[in-house]
DNA sequence: TTTTTGATTGATTAATCAGTCAATATTAAT
DNA sequence: ATTAATATTGACTGATTAATCAATCAAAAA
């Protein structure tokens, strides 16, 4: 008898990251459509066939990322929540450790591949679906309680909460996509992003 | 004899505009590769081969949509050089001028143009080399002196002029995809994304 | 060693799409 | 009306690529 042991579990762990972890690498350079699955299966030196043993189409490699994408990208938000401090505080720790997920390593990838998710006609329906369906537990609405709060102890500029919150996402995905088009690009501290939460005197 | 008159000049250049017009609308919804040129023949409300009598290709389709592009982002910067006041004054100018590119009407396509051509490996050598080649003309180098300006006179933060030029326009970047991915989104005031330049008291 | 299971391969197939081209339509001057 | 010049059309071709599949390989139990 073969190995029915979990050995093949092992395997099958193994050649569904690598596969995923390749694929998010090509989807984030080249977008969905302009991604080859030969690309995927060179990236991550295993055959063209075999890509299909383990997914049944490049869309659902595609679907899976971005599923991944938006679980961790919530997951640093509720984080945030849990920290000791006031609301600018949290913001600050949340501020740098996606700052750092962006400048260092492949967290980037996955922002770039949410991006392209709900930015093109070309991604699968099923997918958009996913992100909109969620958007109750999006990222911006996860943060939002944070703002509201730095506004009650005035430590957060009075300003509609939300139109907050996208700003500060657009500022974070502008990053995003300058670091993967601009290797050595300079990626500025927390505290300038935090700066748009924050009151000032008259200066013009 | 037919139309040797400017007739055949005036078609000529009324199609060109009008499938320019209509490749920058598809070519933004769905990336340079996505993007059929039937779509684009279909969006121009003319026939498919028509396309090809006016471009030799969806390439040079695309190239000339970056040049102008790149060229009409540049132009807001220096208009902003030219305008009296501050250099905050200047940049509270060049960013609501920007903002109401980007909230109404056909501007934004061009802006998510400019990304994807920068930030896509699927775009062709030559249109890179156009983006790269003007590197000295980018607007963010052209935004730089406002910047240094504005620091001698103690109205901008002391920081890496590069660092909050590059954080700036990714702001704006960030903005240009959120609005075309939720059309309803709100575009926060031009003061929000000024605050980054400003100098703050100890906040945290 | 033999056998069984499933991991792995890449040639093949079917569909899609960029680009071509031969034919038609339109205009205006003679 | 005829003719010339060019605008316009969409069927066609060749190349590319997603997905399939028949065949091979590797491990481990008997």
């Amino acid at each position: 008898m073969p190995r029915d042991n979990n050995k093949n579990l092992e395997i099958r762990d193994a050649r569904k990251t690598q596969i995923l972890s390749a694929a998010a690498k090509v989807f984030a350079r080249r977008g969905m459509v302009a991604a080859k699955v030969s690309d995927i299966a060179k990236e991550a030196k295993l055959s063209y066939g075999l890509v299909y043993h383990y997914f049944e189409s490049k869309e659902q490699i595609f679907a899976t990322l971005v599923k991944t994408a938006t679980e961790s990208s919530l997951e640093v938000v509720n984080e945030a929540k849990l920290y000791k401090g006031t609301p600018i505080q949290k913001l600050k720790w949340m501020t740098e450790t996606i700052l750092n997920n962006i400048s260092s390593g492949d967290g980037i990838y996955l922002y770039l591949i949410m991006i392209q998710a709900s930015t093109s006609d070309s991604v699968p329906d099923e997918v958009k679906e996913y992100l909109m369906g969620g958007n109750a537990n999006s990222p911006v609405s996860a943060t939002i309680p944070i703002i509201i709060e730095g506004q009650n102890k005035g430590e957060i500029i009075k300003e509609d909460p939300v139109k907050l919150a996208v700003a500060y996402y657009a500022f974070i995905q502008g990053l995003a996509i300058n670091k993967i088009q601009w290797n050595e690009c300079p990626i500025p501290e927390a505290s300038i992003l935090l700066n748009i939460f924050l009151n000032r005197g008259e200066v013009y």
